[in-house]
DNA sequence: AAAAGTTGTTGACACGCTTTAGTAACGCGC
DNA sequence: GCGCGTTACTAAAGCGTGTCAACAACTTTT
């Protein structure tokens, strides 16, 4: 045979992989014909005949392409880089699962690099930036990055080099499309659902008043009250450590300011794990949820929601369709489409458990 | 100059990435000496002159080597593949995590590939194959193989193509090392602090008995118990469903079976879920933790570990040593060296904190 | 019967890099 | 002035694939 090159030495010989010029020359045609029929390229007419020899030499080597090769010939990666501190911080990492099941859908690879500081300044910056460049040097065509919370974020440079989607946190120089849960509506659901519920007086466990968390859900609060035709008291909004601890003594003070009767009959607690230490306060009092207070948390944190004794019902971040429309919103990118919106906002559904 | 190959476009008329030409052309020197620079090669003696000037121009120009090239050329990658269902399973994310931090110490590549399936013999199964497959495809040089609790599994068999490690499982073929820690030990070391606490009668609140985790642990707690003299009563051994659920009722059913005086004083959870429903059990009778009963769990899983309230003294799961020493079982056998052991055990650390 | 498609296939270059086998220039000892 | 070793570098052959221009063998049109 020994049509293809100069030298065709055999898998056999070379001791490497099989490679298409093996698949060629058992399948008795070049292997140009080869790599159309594998890419099913229309433009060539290649005989129904040929092609069926083609996929049997393929099977029959046990011929994998290489997809380091292809992706030199071609100009073209079909890989993603996430970049996101996230595999420190279990709970979101639903992030990855979302982009990484829509990924393969798409069927492009998602390299996944850490960067692990929340808000480095020191030592550790320089490993987000390393952590890019080595998803560069794997020549991705585009980058996701997450965070941990919703927050403002410094996108290196070099991430500018190839489209970015920032999920769950947005470009505080405001040049990079971000997608970020819809907080304001997932706190306006929140309280909707208990003034269905038939509650009037609401305790809010409030996180850290200043960030965009804090800020949202509250502001849909006011919209739920709003709706019905109430204020937001004031009095009403105790703010702790995003902790059980923290969660524990804000329900205290507020259950303990007012007579039993004055007392609200609901907590909105700004997150699950506040939540989880408002449990203890109410138990401890011997009241009961629901029947005495009901409680309603967020972020869905499914080990401790979902484990509550009752099971607590709670506003979900959706982190793992973020991570999916991140990926679709790259491909959009990379295709060269413009896309619609700076920010795209996410919808935080109600999850009803037993606590309302 | 145009020195090397036929053409010598510059990267500004190419409009593609700068490639390591550029950065010949640029320090003057052929592509062969920048690529001896690049790669530290000792064997060539480039002088520090020259060595400086192409530092340089990198610099510069921005050079940032091509992975996919390098690989191709050199036949070798630095890129391991890790495939896992852990993707869904936020608590045991660390294996990732652990993996990640050594890869890149190691400067390798760490290539994460989900798949879906914990026992999935339908539909899902041709997920982990496509998986490994698509690994493969990157030319990955070794695999880790993770699960997200401890148990035998059956690999798929592509995987045995290249150097391939399992952690928390362990291959029921009996042919692939693994990595899966220490359940026994770590059952040990929880008993015994129960005993150091001064409790001699300690219930135990049981997985389903068949899984290697409840079989070390518990075979653990005997060794314990031995070591003082005592026995393990089976009477006090109570396996319910691994939630907080199965924890509340099987704690139920401990604490009301005796008398005040023939009470156990401490509960050993096998898992940390079951312990939070214990708290609920235990709260409810007006008891409390540790005062009248101490608690202790297992596998730190920090949402709920480190929230509840006292915060739950427990044994970890190592599973972010376990991902690391992965990778570095990995590293010694692609590197030729032949592992110790078939299967190695990983210390189950205690973790304390205030259930005891 | 010549010209103009159509169908099925291939040769050859390109992608960006590593690596082996060189070579030119220089200093050294005899 | 010759051989020999050293130093500092380079030419060229790959690595496995994609892709385009070209081509041979037919079929159809003029």
């Amino acid at each position: 045979m020994a049509k293809n090159g100069p030298i065709t030495k055999s898998a056999a010989v070379r001791d490497r992989g099989v490679t298409m010029n093996d698949v060629a020359n058992h399948a008795g045609v070049s292997r140009t014909t080869v790599s159309f029929v594998l890419n099913n390229r229309s433009t060539a007419n290649i005989s129904e005949e040929t092609r069926k020899r083609i996929i049997e030499s393929v099977q029959e080597l046990g011929y994998r392409p290489n997809a380091g090769a292809r992706a030199l010939a071609s100009q073209r990666s079909d890989w993603y880089g996430l970049v996101t501190e996230i595999v420190t911080a279990p709970f979101a990492v639903n992030v990855i699962k979302g982009a990484q099941d829509q990924a393969w859908l798409d069927r492009r690879f998602l390299l996944i690099a850490p960067s692990d500081q929340a808000d480095a300044v020191g030592p550790n910056q320089g490993m987000e930036d390393a952590a890019i460049e080595k998803l560069l040097e794997q020549r991705v065509e585009g980058l996701l990055y997450a965070a941990t919370f919703h927050r403002g974020v410094h996108v290196p440079k070099s991430a500018h080099e190839v489209p970015t989607v920032l999920i769950n946190c947005f470009d505080a120089d405001g040049k990079l499309p971000s997608i970020v849960p819809d907080e304001r509506a997932g706190g306006r659901v929140a309280v909707e659902r208990l003034l269905v519920a038939g509650h009037r007086r609401i305790g809010v466990i409030n996180l850290d008043p200043q960030i965009p968390a804090a800020v949202g859900r509250l502001e849909g609060a006011r919209d739920a009250l709003a709706g019905a035709g109430l204020e937001l008291d004031p009095e009403l909004v105790v703010s702790g450590y995003a902790t059980a601890d923290g969660g524990y003594e804000a329900a205290c003070e507020i259950l303990d300011r007012y007579p039993k009767d004055e007392r609200p009959t609901a907590l909105f607690c700004l997150n699950d794990r506040m939540a989880m230490g408002a449990y203890d306060a109410i138990k401890e009092r011997g009241l009961t949820i629901p029947g005495d207070i009901a409680v309603i948390g967020f972020d869905n944190q499914e080990l401790i929601a979902a484990y509550l004794r009752p099971k607590l019902t709670t506003v979900a971040l959706p982190f793992e369709k973020m991570g999916a429309l991140g990926v679709r919103t790259l491909a959009a990118l990379t295709a060269g489409q413009p896309i619609t919106a700076d920010q795209q906002l996410v919808d935080c559904p109600l999850l009803e458990r037993s606590s309302v």
